[in-house]
RNA sequence: GGAGAGGUGGCAGAGUGGUCGAAUGUACCUGACUCGAAAUCAGGCGUACUGCAAGGUACCGUGGGUUCGAAUCCCACCCUCUCCGCCA
C-alpha cells in the first residue's frame, strides 16, 4: 500500500511514478472522495466530542446526587441536550462507515511506485540484462527437452498427473523424485549454512488478511486457489511462501536492532494460472503446483537496497554451484509485479528452448507490504516512533524449474543425466541417472 | 464433535454502567546518588488519525445492539486453554 500521506500531499508525483509502469490513477476521484471523508470525519468527531463532555458532566452530577444534592433538573436538561445530538451523530457515523472503507479500497488497489533505478518500459521487452554467467553447453547431438528425457527415464509422468488432478499436474517417480528432493535440500542447506537464513516451516493455507498483507488481494484473487469453509470463512492455497513467511511480522512492532530477519522456506506453491491457457502447456514449466525455496528478508528502511543485491546474490549462488548458465535481468517498470519497487529476475538457460527462462524473481517491496501488514520497527535507543519496515523476497530457487534446467543442461546423448557434483551428496553419491 | 474456562497496555494483573485510555506490579527509557554497577529515589513510558498549537477522536479479541454515557450489559462470530470423544 502506498503511503496515503504521499498520495494526499504529492499526488502528481504518485501519478508520474505510476505512469512509468503503465498504471493510471484517477486523482480527481480520489481528491473528491478525500474531501468528503475529511468533512464528514471532522464533523463526526466534533459531535462525538460534544457528546463526550456532556455525558461526563452527567456522570459528575450523578456523583453529587448520590451525596444527596438536588441536581435532577440540571441533569434532565443535559440529557435532553445530548439526546438532541443523537440523530446527527448517527447519520455522520453511518456516512463515515461507508467513506473510510472506500478510501481504503481505493488505496489498496494502487500498485507500488518503481524505484528511480528501475528502467523504463512497458513489457518484457523493456527489461535490461545486467549480467550473464556461464556458457550454454554445446552438444554433439540434438538435445531433448525435459519432457522427453523425463518420460524416457520413467521419472516424469504427465499423463498420470492429468488423470489424478488434471492438466498442469505432474507425477514424479524414483530417481527423479529424489533429484527433486535433493535440489530442495541442497538449497536449504546453502542458504542456512552459508547465507545466514533461518529455516521456517509455515502453513500452506492462509487467511484473506495474509493475502492482503503481501498484495495478492484484493486485486489478484483469480490467480489463487480458494477453499470455502462450512462456516463461510475462506482460506487460500499459497501461491508462494512469500505470503505466509512475510506475514510472520504482520501487526508487529519489531526492535530495529533485531533486524534484519532472514528466513528461508521450502513449500509447494499453488497457482490457478487463469489466463495463461495455451502458454507453456508442455512439461513442468508452468504447473498448478510446484515446489519453491523462498528467501524472505525483513529489514530496516536503511538496509533494504543493499539487502536486495545480497538476496539476489544468494539465489545466484545456487545456480553457480549447480553450474547452470543464467542471466540476471532488471525488470522494467511496466513488467514488475504489483507490490514491487524493484525486481531482478534470474533466467536459467534451457537448451531445448534455446533460451533463458525465469527461475527466480527477487524484489524489494520497500514499505509497500509493511504498510498493508502494519509491520513496523522502532529504534529503542533513539526513542523513535514506530515506522514501517521494509520487506524483500526472492526465489532461491523454483525447484521444479531447476529440475528442468538440470535435466536439459546435464543430459547425455543416450538420454541419461549427469548428476551435478553439488547434488551427489544428496543422492547417495549417484553420478548418473539412467546410465 | 461434546462440556467448561477465558481473551484488558511488552509481560503479569485489577477494573461489572459514569471525571477509565484504563489502578498496581514488572520490564524498558531519562535523570539523581556512585569511580562504575547493583540497590534506592524522581520523572517518563500503547497505537493510529487529526490540529500551527492547546487539544480532539478512535481503539480493552472481532462485528453488531442497548444507553445521555459501555472495558463493564445483550447478541453473533473468532481465537486460546482444560477435560471427554475421534484421529494422522
Amino acid at each position: 500500500m502506498l503511503d496515503i500521506q504521499l498520495l494526499r500531499n504529492q499526488p502528481e508525483l504518485v501519478a508520474a511514478g505510476l505512469a512509468r509502469r503503465g498504471a493510471v490513477i484517477d486523482l480527481t476521484a480520489f481528491e473528491a472522495l478525500e474531501a468528503q471523508r475529511k468533512a464528514v470525519q471532522t464533523q463526526t468527531q466534533d459531535l462525538q466530542a460534544k457528546r463526550n463532555t456532556l455525558s461526563k458532566q452527567i456522570g459528575m452530577l450523578k456523583g453529587k446526587e448520590a451525596k444527596g444534592e438536588e441536581v435532577a433538573a440540571v441533569m434532565a436538561q443535559l440529557m435532553s441536550e445530548v439526546a438532541g445530538l443523537g440523530d446527527a451523530l448517527k447519520a455522520n457515523e453511518d456516512q463515515l462507515a461507508v467513506l473510510l472503507p472506500e478510501v481504503d479500497a481505493f488505496v489498496a488497489r494502487i500498485p507500488n511506485l518503481p524505484h528511480d533505478s528501475v528502467p523504463g518500459g512497458r513489457d518484457e521487452s523493456g527489461n535490461v540484462e545486467i549480467l550473464r554467467w556461464g556458457t550454454p553447453p554445446v552438444f554433439d547431438f540434438s538435445p531433448k527437452d525435459h519432457v522427453d528425457l523425463g518420460e524416457a527415464l520413467g521419472g516424469l509422468d504427465f499423463e498420470c498427473g492429468g488423470k489424478i488432478a488434471g492438466s498442469r499436474f505432474t507425477v514424479m517417480k524414483g530417481q527423479m523424485s529424489r533429484l527433486h528432493r535433493a535440489l530442495a535440500q541442497f538449497m536449504l542447506d546453502v542458504h542456512t549454512a552459508e547465507h545466514g537464513y533461518t529455516e521456517v516451516s509455515v502453513p500452506y493455507l492462509v487467511n484473506p488478511d495474509s493475502m492482503f498483507g503481501t498484495g495478492q488481494l484484493p486485486k489478484f484473487e483469480e490467480d489463487l486457489f480458494r477453499i470455502e469453509r462450512a462456516d463461510g470463512s475462506r482460506l487460500y492455497l499459497i501461491p508462494t511462501a512469500e505470503v505466509p513467511v512475510t506475514n510472520i511480522v504482520r501487526g508487529e512492532i519489531l526492535d530495529a536492532s533485531a533486524l534484519p530477519l532472514k528466513f528461508v522456506c521450502h513449500t509447494p506453491c499453488f497457482r490457478s494460472e487463469a489466463g495463461s491457457y495455451g502458454k507453456d502447456t508442455r512439461g513442468m514449466i508452468r504447473q498448478h503446483q510446484f515446489d519453491k525455496v523462498e528467501l524472505v528478508q525483513i529489514v530496516t528502511p536503511e538496509q533494504s537496497w543493499d539487502a536486495l543485491e545480497a538476496l539476489t546474490g544468494h539465489a545466484e549462488t545456487i545456480l553457480r554451484k549447480l553450474n547452470l548458465p543464467y542471466r540476471k535481468m532488471a525488470l522494467c517498470a511496466g513488467d514488475m509485479g504489483f507490490s514491487a519497487a524493484k525486481t531482478y529476475d534470474l533466467e536459467v538457460w534451457l537448451p531445448a528452448q534455446n533460451t533463458y527462462r525465469e527461475i527466480s524473481s527477487c524484489s524489494n517491496f520497500e514499505a509497500f507490504q509493511a504498510r498493508r501488514m502494519q509491520a513496523r520497527c522502532r529504534d529503542v535507543k533513539g526513542g523513535g516512533k514506530p515506522r514501517p519496515l521494509h520487506t524483500l523476497n526472492g526465489s532461491g530457487l523454483a525447484v521444479g524449474r531447476t529440475l528442468v534446467a538440470v535435466l536439459e543442461n546435464y543430459q547425455r546423448a543416450d538420454g541419461s543425466i549427469v548428476v551435478p557434483a553439488a547434488l551427489r551428496p544428496y543422492m547417495g553419491g549417484l553420478e548418473i541417472i539412467g546410465g
